[in-house]
DNA sequence: TTTAAACATAACCTTTTAGGTAATGTTTAG
DNA sequence: CTAAACATTACCTAAAAGGTTATGTTTAAA
């Protein structure tokens, strides 16, 4: 079912993902179809995220029976904005802030610098909150 | 072309559409095919904006040959929150801030409250934005 | 009283994308 | 050698955006 939100499903998994890593102890690792199933996504979904995860070094992985992958990147430095950016976080607040739009109301419209101003906002929101804010856990840990 | 922003092509004419009619002397009124004109939206579709318009009682109409349509709010108290909400502004940050949505992470997912305060942010903002600061001009005038 | 030009409203169409699945590798422990 | 993991690409499908088409109804003016 389309929902149509500001964040995509596989950016919110994606986020879920790098929470769970986060928690991790050091040097721990877990397998993608187990973390998969911690975090209620498909096993194959699952997978194609951690590989662009992995594309922008946020995440590593040991191949190979017994594999698995762990957060490469510090939490305390990597922030919300980082992995939403890499799954393609490209959306703007109207099409009108998009590079190669041409606006035919170049005359006088107010709302172009609104859009831009609140998009700055949530943008440097999302840069300032860091993963080791959002550690996700099990529960019967 | 479908380039999935915040706002809909549908929303952001509705508030040019508004601006528009905000910045007409009072009393005067303008046909829909000529307001889509200036605007460079489709006739027909300008038409099925401005009757959802029309049904909240942000604008009015006069029909019949030489009718048309003009401004009912009060641009000083119109905020660009009323109309989005008129052309189905129902987005969320995340679906999982939704009605009927069932977050399977129950368990210590921080990431909620962050959408829930942002979202809470930019609809605050939307709500105090009057079209009495956005009223849209023609350039030769 | 007819007609042109406007508003009113529902039904329909088409392209794009989200959100996934399937398929087929490659790697490595045992 | 094989099982179980990661790696990567190709494909599929439902649904929504973003319109258009069609068919009214209303009213000023010839």
């Amino acid at each position: 079912m389309r929902r149509n939100s500001f964040i995509s499903r596989e950016q919110d998994y994606a986020l879920r993902m790098t929470a769970f890593l986060a928690g991790l102890p050091k040097g721990e690792f877990i397998s993608v179809p187990k973390l998969a199933e911690k975090l209620f996504i498909s096993q194959k979904f699952a997978s194609r995220i951690i590989h662009k995860l992995k594309k922008t070094n946020i995440t590593d992985s040991i191949q190979g029976k017994y594999g698995g992958v762990f957060l490469k990147a510090d939490p305390k430095k990597l922030s919300m904005y980082d992995v939403l950016n890499t799954i393609g976080f490209k959306v703007k607040f109207n099409d009108c802030l998009k590079e190669n739009f041409v606006c035919e109301l170049m005359f006088g419209c107010k709302f172009h610098s609104f859009w831009i101003n609140e998009e700055k906002l949530l943008i440097d929101k999302l840069k300032s909150q860091k993963f080791s804010d959002y550690i996700l856990q099990e529960q019967n840990n």
